[in-house]
DNA sequence: CACTAGATGCTCT
DNA sequence: GAGCATCTAGTGA
């Protein structure tokens, strides 16, 4: 598909499997996305949109193909790719990727770690590409060093769905895509505040 | 390999 | 102060 802004404008579940496969750059470290998840604002009693706006998730509500990061767990950021139009709160979780450039400062970046593991998790990706609190609410197609490029197309029949990890509310919602087979997938863990699976 | 416990600090109530 | 869209290091098989 050649990626716009303009078509992250519909809803985060529909955006979230044509995100597979593009790639999402900060200056030389570049991630092939292999994992996503759709969070559908107020529309989705797991999503940080879903009680309106706050200053932290101000960014949701604002126009597609902006960055909103979060901080989670005391050391972590995470990434997502705003969608839905302008005025309506939605986003892509990118939870995992592969490196396709710049692996050896991402080697640094993630002290060592495996090359499977380098942006295996949305903490992980986030550390891999050097993302954090400056980066929040960045264009991603403005041309800056903190984009959203094409990549390979994951074909439809490649792509696998399933609950998302973590969360405790909608915790059988299969909004969570990925690409089928690949090893840079993160494993699924169910939320243990969530109420027991169906 | 599978599984578990604990660290950690921001955000909102 | 409770609740987290997590990670790592540790154990045991």
């Amino acid at each position: 598909m050649v990626l716009r802004a303009d078509l992250l404008a519909g809803p985060a579940e529909r955006v979230a499997p044509l995100l597979l496969g593009a790639v999402l750059r900060h200056d030389e470290v570049a991630v092939e996305v292999t994992e996503v998840e759709a969070y559908a604002g107020p529309r989705d009693p797991a999503s940080h949109a879903f009680r309106g706006p706050t200053p932290r998730n101000e960014v949701m509500f604002g126009p597609p193909g902006h960055l909103y990061l979060y901080f989670s767990y005391g050391m972590h950021w995470a990434a997502n790719v705003v969608c839905g139009p302008d005025g309506t709160a939605g986003g892509c979780l990118v939870r995992s990727g592969r490196v396709v450039d710049g692996l050896e400062i991402a080697r640094e970046r993630r002290h060592g770690a495996p090359e499977r593991d380098l942006a295996r998790g949305p903490g992980r990706l986030t550390q891999a590409l050097g993302l954090s609190r400056e980066h929040r609410g960045t264009d991603l197609f403005a041309g800056g060093p903190v984009r959203l490029e094409e990549g390979e197309e994951v074909p439809a029949a490649d792509v696998a769905r399933g609950p998302r990890v973590g969360v405790s509310q909608a915790a059988d919602v299969p909004w969570r895509f990925w690409v089928a087979g690949s090893r840079y997938v993160s494993a699924y863990k169910r939320s243990p505040r969530a109420p027991a699976a169906l």
